[in-house]
DNA sequence: AATGAATGAGAATTCATTCAT
DNA sequence: GATGAATGAATTCTCATTCAT
């Protein structure tokens, strides 16, 4: 996990910080039992006792590590964030060719959402519960995007392209990850490769130019 | 308008149909007022007497109209969902050839947005509020585009670009649209046409060919 | 019918008597929409407008009739006892003896609840909604009782002993007619019959004595 | 008392089962608090504010002990119910023959009601609010009579019998516990031994009988 | 650290009654 | 007489948060 807690800006307030080993282990369960939660319930059918009795521990314990409901919620996006990010980054670097790390990405984030499936109730939720980590969510992921496709500091369409496949991969993350898995995620992905290498026409020939690196 | 209020599919119940003239004409200002306040607050935050107190009634008379909170909210994606719908359908079927009309489906779409931001909040609560309009949302949007560009009955990736089409217009939507305006509309349609023709670097060089209908 | 609407006693206030026909059967569509209404749901799960459905009229129209809620209650409870009163007197004033005569009472009143079966939601839920009516039905229902079996002035027993018949008649109104049918009303009053011949264990060895009348 | 809280049954769900002393020690406040409430305004007019106010604890803390108003209320039926059985039964076993112990039980009863006033509308109420509980109260207690009074297996009177006793002493309570206490309860007592002793007119020259223990 | 009882503000919903047409 | 829309007071129930032990 790449954070702990929550703070504004999704950290964990140093006050909340557990000191001893039993603590560190009780806040985890607390932030595992949010995340079961909140995405099985959302964040407004979820409650605080629904979070400490999946946690199994007292109501009153929550706010041992966690100053409100919004503060758990914040650091869980941020952790949530963070754990797409990490799983999926590695097959990105590791690709070869702009296309095929765009392959990557999009691969790796299907094959991820279909065992997390509840991060969009909670990432998405963000929007209505905590506005700015909904648009630091969006706003970096995007970034990162266009950092990797940019072809020049001259390049206005980045940002768009960025917007735009980062938009394909959540619906189809959503599509073909979570609400069912009739096609497989390399099946999409070749598809998606081979759009962004010829357009939505010449991709009906074959997606095969993504695997040889464009 | 489509719909004028709500039942499990969005349409509102016989026993609350507005039987006068003067009954249609409050049920659609609570109707109305309750798309302003669910988009300001959203969903939770938004209240039945906030929806009463815009619309200039009673808090009771929300109910000679709606069963419930949700069955406003239902009848106003509903309503929303066709509103955009209508609004674009006229520009697509004006386009000449498949590439032009997803780009003006796409102008059009984030015209809609900047002057209806609160589509947005509005549709995606439905996600927690009431995830089967969310889902018929999505579902039968898709299927629309799909149905645009499929090149024929064998064409088994028209389902995909359709899921990836209709995330890009949203996550363009939500950024250019409702987040900031900094950039034209015409101008991300043509940098997202050039894409949906020549592929991601092949638009680099420019994307007048969707003005020309391919 | 012995009386049609109600005041504090259960009667009509003069100004909501209808001149006219169509009035006339108006207020009776209701009566009896109450008396439905009402010995289903209970008085207070029972609403106006529940009324107003039934007897097929709009629902201002009840207040053309009733002054309140409690008025139709009121009437409806002084109708039923009227009705009771009158289904069940012709067959005791037919009885010969005493002990015929309560026999017949129980016998009839047993029938009478079979086909009747909401009187009891009406009847003992007005203890709560106008004990007034309710103490009024039972007070004179037990005098009735008492002037029947009064063996003179002197007769200091009477008293109580029409207090206990009411309450056999009443519960076993209760369990043979309403909740269950499995025993013959003809049954149940010869087995009290003889029960107040001879007593609880005389009256095991047979209870023909009440029809020759004692 | 019998029985602490409320499930459909009128026990209390686990999950609300207070944990410390002091939790049920402001169960047992809500509980008699809702026993004045329900008492004095039935069930309809009372509130669960005016219960908590009583009981001199929070609104919310209402609901730590009880899942709703229906939720005491049958709490509050069933402790009544143990109550009054668990008043008389001592008497009843401690009487001379079978006679002797329907009066001590009739006796007893008048005692209890005229102290618990509140009874009759909390049992009463229950045909309305709970039925099921109203129908057990009177089917067992009715068993226990038929029990007492059963001369043998073949014995088919001994249920009409109860039903009939259960009647007399319902309607006996309320008339010379509740309304009224022109008579004492022992001279009530006397009148209905006898009756249950000689039938209504053997009874005229005197109920002593029953004394002596038949 | 952990526990669970206590708190009370807040919101949805119901429905008898009134009234303009 | 009949209609049905409008009203708003009243109440139940939820749950985040605090706090004493």
């Amino acid at each position: 996990m790449a954070t702990d807690a929550a703070g504004p800006d999704g950290n964990v307030p140093v006050d909340k910080m557990p000191r001893t080993e039993r603590g560190r282990r009780t806040q985890r369960a607390i932030l595992d039992a949010a995340a079961a939660e909140f995405g099985e319930k959302g964040f407004h059918e979820g409650s605080i006792s629904g979070i400490t009795r999946r946690a199994g521990v007292a109501l009153g314990s929550f706010y041992t590590y966690f100053d409100s409901k919004d503060a758990v919620f914040r650091a869980l996006v941020a952790d949530m964030s963070a754990q797409v990010r990490d799983h999926v980054a590695p097959a990105i670097r590791g690709a070869d060719g702009r296309i095929a790390a765009e392959r990557a990405g999009l691969l790796e984030f299907i094959r991820f959402v279909r065992t997390h499936k509840e991060i969009y109730r909670i990432i998405d939720e963000a929007e209505f519960v905590d506005p700015a980590s909904f648009r630091r969510h969006y706003s970096t992921t995007a970034e990162r995007i266009a950092a990797r496709i940019r072809t020049g500091p001259e390049d206005a369409q980045a940002e768009v392209h960025a917007w735009a496949i980062m938009g394909m991969n959540v619906f189809l993350g959503l599509r073909y990850g979570v609400w069912d898995e009739d096609r497989s995620p390399e099946d999409v992905a070749d598809v998606i490769a081979s759009l962004l290498a010829r357009g939505i026409f010449g991709s009906r020939e074959g997606a095969k130019g993504a695997k040889e690196g464009i």
